[in-house]
RNA sequence: GGGGAGAUUCCAGAGCGGCCAAAUGGGGCAGACUGUAAAUCUGUUGGUGAUACCUUCGGAGGUUCGAAUCCUCCUCUCCCCA
């Protein structure tokens, strides 16, 4: 059995650990669980911090617990919600529960007959016929207000500056996922609780409840907040989160995602999004430092992190598009490809289709209007008098006129918004 | 229940009768520089038939030649007292 506490430090993935958790978990196989919220039927890359403690959980020798919050999720965001949508959410939830957990099965090991396989809860399942009575007289009996009014999430929503004051739900929301803890406690043996360093209050309070009501004992392991050295949010992007569904976020633009992480950045995602051993990270790193334009470590992050959710063939596909809307490619060369090859690289690449003879509408009305490349006139004139657009990888001014010259494959027009944004125009010449 | 403060463009936050599509900062986007990095500098950030017009400053009315700015009512939020 592998120290699974040590395996996080290195990494850095430890933001605070409860003392005692190390010596439990040398005792032998124990079961530590990470809620998820089911706001979507994808993960998205936000989550894959929680998911990979888990995985390095499991290949520990222990047994990973996804919580999914079904439950809590209802409550997390209280305003206007009446009775019929939440009916309705349940239907979603059920949907959301199936997708998170297809998802899940690509870094757990749900299946095998191994002891220490993941398993997969909802807190809807035991928090939908807890009665609100029931629950203040058995669960919010054992934590006083004092108690929970000392939390910094707590704290900082009824102090002074705050602006936004807190609903009776907000604030009971630590005890409902306290809640869950016991819950799992008794029904799994689960003894540890995981999730980003802002849970930390949330699963303390659980521990609390496990001590006060069972005299159990508890704990509870946070991992940092992932940031961007340059202070953005982490894994967003300008078209908004980063998803593992292929549908939501193609293989080729999580890819780049990966790959257009900074040199500081790397560093620390490497060690936390890959499953990489300490040699070959110290190893990559020494690489990278040396020669930081060949960007070895992004290279890297971004084919183990492609890989592991997407699978082989999607990172060499997406490898391939790289190459040639990055590389040195020029007009000849994406006119020299073949429409299987073409399509294939800019699968995910958004396209919009127009007929032949709007061809010949005023440039400015196509860009705008009828593909949707820019939301407004006014934004295709002012990208294309800085220079920012490019047809088929020419910069274009504004008295350009599309002709059949432009198209690819007798079909295709590809638009270039600045250097990393692609649109796809197919022209259907009938 | 009483008293006070407030709701402005993606966010924060100025504006308090015309010069306001609305200062400033942040964020976003783009250009230059580069390594598809960071930092830096520059431009841009409601819409259109663009020296003008249209829609926008919580909602509905009103005053006025003219309102984000004044008045009335409403909705919501925060703070203090009970």
């Amino acid at each position: 059995m592998k120290n699974f506490v040590e395996e996080l430090r290195w990494r850095g993935m430890i933001h605070d650990v409860m003392p005692g958790t190390e010596e439990m978990l040398k005792e032998g196989m124990a079961a530590a669980y990470v809620g998820i919220d089911p706001t979507a039927d994808s993960l998205h890359i936000g989550h894959l911090v929680g998911v990979m403690m888990l995985k390095h959980f499991q290949n520990a020798g222990h047994q990973p617990i996804a919580l999914v919050g079904g439950a809590t999720g209802m409550i997390g965001d209280p305003s206007g919600k009446s009775q019929e949508r939440n009916l309705l959410d349940e239907y979603t939830l059920r949907q959301n529960q199936e997708g998170l957990k297809s998802q899940l099965q690509l870094f757990l090991d749900f299946h095998s007959d191994i002891p220490n396989k993941a398993l997969l809860v909802n807190n809807y399942d035991w928090m939908k016929e807890f009665s609100f009575l029931d629950f203040i007289r058995d669960i919010g009996k054992h934590i006083t207000v004092n108690y929970m009014m000392a939390k910094d999430s707590v704290k900082k929503r009824i102090g002074e500056e705050s602006k936004t004051g807190m609903s009776f739900t907000e604030f009971s929301y630590q005890l409902v996922q306290g809640y869950d803890f016991l819950h799992l406690y008794k029904e799994y043996n689960c003894k540890l609780q995981m999730g980003g360093s802002d849970q930390w209050g949330n699963i303390t309070t659980g521990t609390e409840l496990i001590r006060r009501k069972l005299s159990g004992e508890a704990f509870a392991l946070t991992c940092p907040l992932i940031t961007k050295a340059d202070g953005g949010k982490f894994g967003k992007t300008e078209s908004g989160n980063v998803w593992l569904d292929p549908k939501r976020t193609s293989p080729y633009k999580f890819y780049q995602f990966w790959l257009n992480t900074s040199d500081e950045d790397a560093e620390k995602y490497i060690k936390i999004f890959t499953m990489l051993n300490q040699e070959e990270v110290t190893l990559l790193t020494h690489q990278h430092q040396a020669e930081p334009h060949l960007r070895i470590l992004q290279k890297r992050l971004a084919e183990e992190v492609t890989t592991m959710v997407h699978g082989n063939k999607a990172l060499e596909a997406a490898k391939d598009a790289s190459a040639i809307l990055f590389g040195k490619g020029t007009t000849d060369q994406l006119k020299n490809l073949d429409e299987a090859t073409f399509l294939d690289i800019f699968e995910g690449v958004p396209q919009s289709e127009i007929s032949s003879e709007t061809l010949n509408q005023p440039l400015l009305n196509i860009l705008s209007e009828q593909t949707g490349v820019f939301k407004s006139n006014g934004e295709a004139r002012r990208m294309i008098k800085e220079g920012a657009v490019l047809v088929n990888k020419n910069k274009i001014s504004e008295d350009y006129q599309f002709s059949k010259e432009d198209l690819i494959q007798n079909t295709f027009i590809l638009v270039q918004k600045g250097k990393k944004n692609y649109f796809i125009i197919k022209v259907n010449s009938f």
